[in-house]
DNA sequence: CCATCGACTTGCAAAATGCAAGTGACTGGA
DNA sequence: TCCAGTCACTTGCATTTTGCAAGTCGATGG
């Protein structure tokens, strides 16, 4: 019992934090969770059209990270809603320096309303009549 | 009025950011510079150990962005020392957003210092033996 | 029974990363 | 004059990660 390297590159909190959500994608699904879209669908139509497989390989890694959580709202067909959890929300801080900083270094750029609350996040926020099957072990060649 | 689509991916301003920040190694970069580090070597000399390759394309596609910039300390052979510009060193922001999450949600991951200001900074910033050199009239380029 | 839908997988090509060794411009010493 | 050494990169691959398009799976409603 002597994890003598617990971190991949260093015990810096930034290299720590980019390990996790250092790519092009993580933050944007992130960003989208607080704007209160929940479902897989929903996920994947933002603007920025995230490739499906990079979309499911993230929740993943986001859920292990226990930065989200999928709980289950219907049964019939199973199905997950993906929610941040309070780590998760807790990202919002980093968003907003991203967004305030873009804002004003990178001409053109806009904030798309940010925070749960608004009518149109609520709007969105409903899934109409998903379905869903998870839980997929690995499997053999 | 036109220039329809300048965007890579979208208006946002989270994910034009990404689209320039948005990997494991520029913030890393951005906070070695925020540090008082200023020469090659001692940005390839952090914790981290990033590849010399990836460094050099960073500071390029740093530099091109605005982000960053170098200023010729030597001569001889000549070279540069890395500075933030203004829009950089608002990036301390983000770093500092990154920081607080992480050493909230990871557990074990520490600050290493931040600002400019500090006694250890100034040491650090100044290139140990600016080499001089006589005039000798060598084309370069 | 079948077309459809939502939520993912799979396959594969293309790009980004990482590692190690090499190069160019010099300096200082034998 | 040679040679070892430094600094700042570059180059050559091998490995990994992306991105795209199409396919699959469990319902469902017509």
């Amino acid at each position: 019992m002597h994890a003598s390297k617990p971190f991949a590159r260093s015990a810096c909190a930034v290299a720590n934090s980019l390990d996790l959500l250092g790519d092009k994608w993580s933050l944007l699904v992130v960003r989208d969770l607080l704007h209160g879209k929940r479902t897989y669908g929903e996920l994947a139509d933002s603007p920025e059209r995230i490739p499906t497989n990079i979309l499911a390989e993230r929740l993943r890694r986001l859920e292990r990270a226990g930065i989200i959580a999928s709980t289950p709202y219907q049964q019939r067909p199973t199905r997950y809603a993906y929610t941040l959890t309070p780590s998760g929300r807790d990202l919002g801080e980093v968003l907003l320096a991203f967004v305030h900083w873009g804002k004003r270094h990178i001409p053109g750029t806009v904030t798309l309303s940010h925070g749960p609350a608004g009518g149109t996040a609520a709007a969105a926020a409903r899934p109409r009549r998903p379905r869903m099957a998870r839980d997929k072990t690995k499997r053999g060649v």
